[in-house]
DNA sequence: CGCTTTGTTGGCTAT
DNA sequence: CATAGCCAACAAAGC
């Protein structure tokens, strides 16, 4: 039997690892390559628009090259289809699987449509390792909520199947595409204007969409046997001013390469090599894609907070003016800012920048919610991927995956780690390039005149932190600790909790307070050792401090010194042991409010 | 793939 | 030479 049929390209923008597009070409007298081009369903943004553009007019140079050519029609798939199935003669429909809830209702919908045409549907699984639904199943129709679990079951499972081999003319012989002379102006690539976005609007061209430049930088990378073989993500820098790891998943995202194919490759690369392991390693990686691909396809609601059984319900706050701040890299905080520009400018940015302004926008300090941040990422990213990005937002907002919230990321200290000198701040932020390296990251801290040599006031040229990160985030801690006592059927919270948030430990172990104030008399261990000299015995011995007790019943306030302190007049395991021979407090109750940081911590 | 504070260790210098 | 003090580097704890 000879086919008339259509190839529904929506991901899987690709010749090589289609089987369903070989489906397509099976048995086949005339084959319309198509792709619906919905520009209202889209929340991509301008570069990620030139992107699918660019993937597209790839697309349809590579089909042109085998003899066919891809059809770009407007319009909603569901009433598309119906005057194409007549238009064409259609007797078989293939599409690859999509996985995403709101797609496979779509699809649901059109194999309806194309049962009632009498046209047959073929569809296959390539855009994923493992076929979701079978590794769902495995897991009881859920999705495994650990890395590990995942790994246990596709342990079971095997390795992913090899890449079906790429389409080429061989398969297309007696096949044949009908081309009008009007074909461009009837179903081209459209340009940017045509979808209504302002081509002046998009960024450097970095990253060209299309599967011949997803196979190029796949090769490029495979090349570097050593880096593929040592590669641990947690190592890569986020700061990089060139990316530090591949920039492979815009083309993940769109299938413009197979998941498939990149396994594959990296196998051929690890053999008989030493090389990392997953979680870390590129399989890891690829690992990860599939851990939330699963993730997304079974949960529901994955997207949102409210009706997703996985996710933690927080009372995020509704602060458009910080969210607005954040977009558009207006923070005051530079390497926050510096990553938002690149986002907005460059649409990839490096996982754990993601993780740093994912952080700060959430739990770490704006207590936005991650739906915000979501749908940010949806407009801005040429990877954005519904899966990974849900995923991701889940896992740094503390919602879901990840639950050690104290883990919060410093908008100060997380770049530093990987660019003392802030290059990357310099790039992205450039108002700033001229500040000291010791200002970098916190400019508002540089004197006058320092900021003056710099060419940049904090406040006029450079807006002051919307947050001060120190208070914020210790606030948040407490938010999230509610969230987590709310949830589970624990007990209301202890009474400890209140204190440690604002004030130091060693309130902590006071039981009673003083009616006055009392002396502080350091104390440390003796040391009888045989040790030339007694380690930690640094702190003076016979400093004296008198310590009162202020709004706060149970802080100590170090009122001054009973002798003038040395250089180190009072560290810390001397507080720790003197508190120990306070008179105990009261044994009031008092809250965060009552006791603010600044009673609670003198100048010790 | 968290940060900060606190604690330990060994090297070094001045006395 | 023994000792006190300082420091950097690292480890551990606690949030």
């Amino acid at each position: 039997m000879q086919h008339s049929s259509i190839h529904w390209f929506r991901k899987g923008l690709r010749l090589h690892d289609n089987p369903a597009l070989l489906a397509a070409a099976t048995d086949c007298c005339c084959l319309h390559p198509l792709f619906i081009l919905n520009p209202s369903s889209s929340q991509a943004g301008t570069n990620a628009q030139r992107f699918l553009l660019d993937a597209l007019r790839d697309l349809d140079g590579s089909l042109q090259k085998i003899g066919s050519r891809l059809f770009v029609v407007r319009g909603c798939p569901e009433e598309v289809f119906p005057s194409l199935f007549h238009a064409w003669g259609t007797t078989r429909l293939t599409f690859e699987v999509d996985t995403e809830p709101s797609a496979r209702q779509r699809d649901a919908t059109v194999a309806k449509l194309a049962a009632q045409h009498g046209v047959e549907v073929i569809q296959e699984v390539s855009h994923t390792l493992y076929d979701t639904e079978r590794v769902l199943a495995l897991n009881e129709g859920k999705a495994p909520l650990t890395y590990k679990r995942l790994q246990s079951l596709l342990a079971t499972l095997g390795p992913p199947e090899k890449p079906a081999p790429a389409l080429t003319q061989e398969h297309l012989q007696g096949c044949h595409t009908p081309c009008q002379a009007s074909h461009d102006t009837d179903y081209g690539v459209p340009n940017l204007e045509e979808l209504g976005q302002d081509p002046t609007n998009v960024g450097p061209h970095l990253y060209p969409g299309g599967e011949t430049a997803a196979l190029t930088r796949l090769d490029a990378l495979m090349e570097r046997t050593a880096w593929v073989c040592s590669f641990q993500k947690p190592r890569t820098a986020p700061t990089s001013l060139s990316p530090s790891t591949t920039v492979l998943s815009p083309y993940l995202k769109f299938g413009c390469l197979s998941v498939r194919t990149f396994w594959w490759r990296l196998d051929q690369v690890y053999q008989g090599q030493e090389h990392s392991q997953p979680p870390t390693s590129l399989h890891g990686q690829l690992l990860w894609r599939e851990f939330f691909y699963t993730a997304g396809a079974s949960i529901p609601n994955f997207d949102r907070m409210v009706g997703n059984p996985v996710c933690l319900q927080v009372d995020w706050d509704n602060n458009p003016q910080h969210l607005h701040a954040w977009r558009e890299g207006q923070t005051g905080y530079p390497f926050i800012d510096a990553i938002m520009t690149q986002l907005r400018t460059e649409g990839w940015i490096h996982h754990l920048a993601r993780h740093a302004v994912a952080c700060f926008l959430t739990r770490g300090d704006l207590w936005v919610s991650w739906e915000e941040g979501l749908k940010v990422f949806e407009e801005l990213l040429l990877d954005a991927d519904w899966s990974l990005n849900a995923g991701n937002w889940l896992w740094l907002s503390g919602s879901a995956f990840f639950h050690q919230y104290f883990r919060v990321y410093s908008p100060v200290a997380f770049g530093k780690k990987t660019d003392r000198d802030g290059a990357y701040i310099r790039k992205y932020v450039p108002i700033l390039k001229d500040f000291p390296a010791e200002y970098i990251y916190e400019p508002w801290k540089a004197p006058r005149a320092v900021q003056e040599r710099a060419g940049c006031l904090v406040g006029t040229h450079y807006p002051q932190p919307i947050v001060e990160h120190g208070v914020a985030s210790k606030r948040n801690l407490g938010r999230m600790k509610v969230a987590h006592a709310r949830k589970g059927n624990k007990s209301p919270m202890r009474h400890q909790a209140h204190f440690t948030s604002s004030c130091h430990p060693s309130c902590l172990s006071l039981p009673q307070a003083p009616s006055e104030s009392h002396w502080l008399v350091p104390q440390w261990p003796n040391h009888k050792g045989k040790s030339p000299r007694p380690r930690g015995s640094e702190p003076h011995k016979d400093i004296q401090a008198v310590v009162s007790y202020g709004s706060c019943t149970t802080c100590p306030v170090l009122t001054h010194f009973a002798q003038p302190p040395c250089i180190n007049p009072f560290p810390s395991p001397s507080l720790r042991l003197a508190t120990w021979l306070l008179p105990p407090p009261q044994k009031s109750t008092p809250t965060p409010s009552t006791c603010p940081k600044k009673v609670c911590h003198p100048s010790i």
